[in-house]
DNA sequence: ACTCTTGCCGTAAACGTTTACGAATGTATT
DNA sequence: AATACATTCGTAAACGTTTACGGCAAGAGT
């Protein structure tokens, strides 16, 4: 229960000033090298902590981002957060973890909470694409970047894998390997980066004069659950309009997708083959072995936070950037 | 970049000294209604948000609490996390995200930047057992709980599984189904939750007369990489002492046991048997159907939080407390 | 009509820092 | 010796809140 000592505790021990000691622990040139010394002896004696709050106030500054993800609990996220987290304790920042289960509501308390908190930067990742309340955000000048998530305004740099040409390559694989009648289960539609890889799945279709049906299209939203629920329901159609490919939008959809088919019976690939999206490291598991199209989470979350570092410390605006990545497609034994 | 108002702008708005300002916001009995209402109608319009760092200055209370845990990206401390946050929000609180990826020389850098962010609590997970630097932060008088990690200090609360517990079960089941010979395969040797599954090991073999053979237990650590290439090392050995059931300390190497097993040209668990510990989502997939010992997780996330609002509403210490719950044995097929 | 409450609000101090400004001393320049 | 300048440090203001204290007006009690 000691209680911590505050600069003028440390002040009174070494017989300054505790402007001073502010000064010796920040380095600064006009206190002379001897006293400077002294200082920083006696306050690490003490083992005095600078109040990063009392700080904050002053400077302006907190050296703290807001994180804000709808699920933490999809793999694809924590990849993500290392990769943060990681650029962030190398640049001296903390970060506040937000979920948001999905919510946009929670999402839009959570701005005014970090607002409060006084962050210096935000990283947003998808919750929905209902942007009345990112625009407040937006033109609060707050710096912020947004992952896996196209906004259209002005000032809001973005780090999206290019949805629409990975969608695109998985379905044309699909397509080369023989398929012709090819189902899609997206996630929730009001998310860009669903409504972008069913863009990629159509734009396959079309490129190689195949018809869309959309009886085959289906959305749910991002977890496994819905993954299994959407494909039992679409092998209890008739059995005659049943596809032979299945692309879904992410890897949790594509388990779900897995254990749907596996369980009515039908085997993977030969019945149906399973594409799916991010990657996530169980995709890799021998059991799974899952087709997917590869995103580059950790270096995506290290780029998300140094374009984070380059807006705040360049203080000009958000000029609006949006950096597409590369997907690759990693073909498996599901398809 | 409109700049945000702060409460003097709100007060000059409204014709009243900023003390009324903050009274009429915080809801104080001695501001009549009338006011009230004016000047919460003129905060709202301004878009006011109260700068929480000034607050926390003047309150020492900041609503946030630090969450150190070593690896975000192994399944079992999403789920964990998202419990924390849950309860986080419904009080009020933010929770900084601290991974230490098993370093604990970072975690011991943490403890400092979160002492230093005036975190009202610390809720930390397992890096290490060198103590040394947790019995600073201790004595520091932070209320802190720990999960899964038992910490031999006065006033520190931890929430732990039963390992031993959990550890004897799985092990005696495996000796019920006629395993002798039955590897154990831990995490880093220096981790309690490694420790207790080890003891629990142990115990159950003496409990039911069969010998310790030391050359069937093996530690590294709690990742997937760590328990394929033990267990290849494990089948490399000579082949009249390969062990016919392994328990692995947590589910990441079980996987990967299971992995090395299957490359082998081995079946499971026709001629090995496998078990982990933790029960993360995967483990339950149809391809998996991982034989393990679940844990609570997003329960114990919450647990933890609202034990940490106790310690940090007492105010009186943390009185040493050890909550322990109790594992369950999930039986699938890889036994 | 006087005091005593009561209700409402403003003044000012405090939280722990950083930093602009000024003061004091010493050294160099003329 | 007088001036100028550099070095080193202290004083005080500022950041945006909360809150103890005091003041003032209005109503109640005598």
């Amino acid at each position: 229960m000691s209680v911590i000592p505050t600069i003028k505790d440390v002040a009174r021990e070494a017989g300054v000033s505790y402007a001073t000691v502010s000064r010796a622990l920040n380095d600064h040139p006009e206190v002379s090298d001897e006293t400077k010394k002294r200082i920083i002896k006696i306050a690490l004696e003490m083992g005095y902590q600078p109040n990063a709050i009392a700080q904050g106030l002053v400077k302006k500054e907190t050296k703290t981002v807001g994180l804000i993800i709808p699920d933490i609990t999809n793999p694809f996220f924590p990849e993500v957060a290392r990769g943060i987290e990681d650029a962030a304790v190398e640049a001296g920042y903390t970060i506040f973890l937000c979920n948001t289960n999905w919510d946009a509501q929670r999402e839009e308390r959570y701005f005014d909470v970090l607002i409060q908190k006084q962050v210096d930067g935000l990283i947003i990742g998808p919750s929905s694409e209902e942007v009345s309340h990112l625009g407040r955000v937006l033109d609060s000048g707050i710096k912020t970047v947004f992952i896996s998530r196209a906004i259209n305004h002005a000032n809001s740099t973005s780090i999206i894998i290019d949805n629409i040409l990975g969608a695109q390559q998985a379905v044309e694989y699909l397509i080369q390997r023989g398929h012709r009648k090819i189902a899609f289960i997206g996630g929730q539609e009001d998310i860009s980066a669903s409504r972008e890889r069913l863009q990629g799945y159509t734009q396959a279709l079309n490129n190689n004069g195949l018809a869309l049906d959309e009886s085959l299209i289906k959305t749910g939203s991002f977890k496994r659950d819905s993954g299994y629920f959407i494909m039992n329901q679409l092998l209890k159609s008739d059995d005659c309009n049943r596809p032979t490919a299945v692309f879904a939008a992410n890897d949790l959809l594509a388990l779900g997708v897995i254990q749907a088919v596996k369980e009515n019976g039908l085997s993977i690939p030969e019945d149906i083959a399973v594409v799916g999206f991010d990657d996530i490291e169980f995709a890799s598991l021998p059991e799974i072995q899952l087709t997917t199209v590869s995103q580059p989470k950790y270096d995506m979350g290290r780029l998300a936070f140094s374009t984070l570092m380059e807006l705040i410390r360049g203080g000009g605006y958000s000029s609006g950037r949006k950096i597409l990545l590369d997907p690759v497609l990693v073909v498996r034994q599901t398809s």
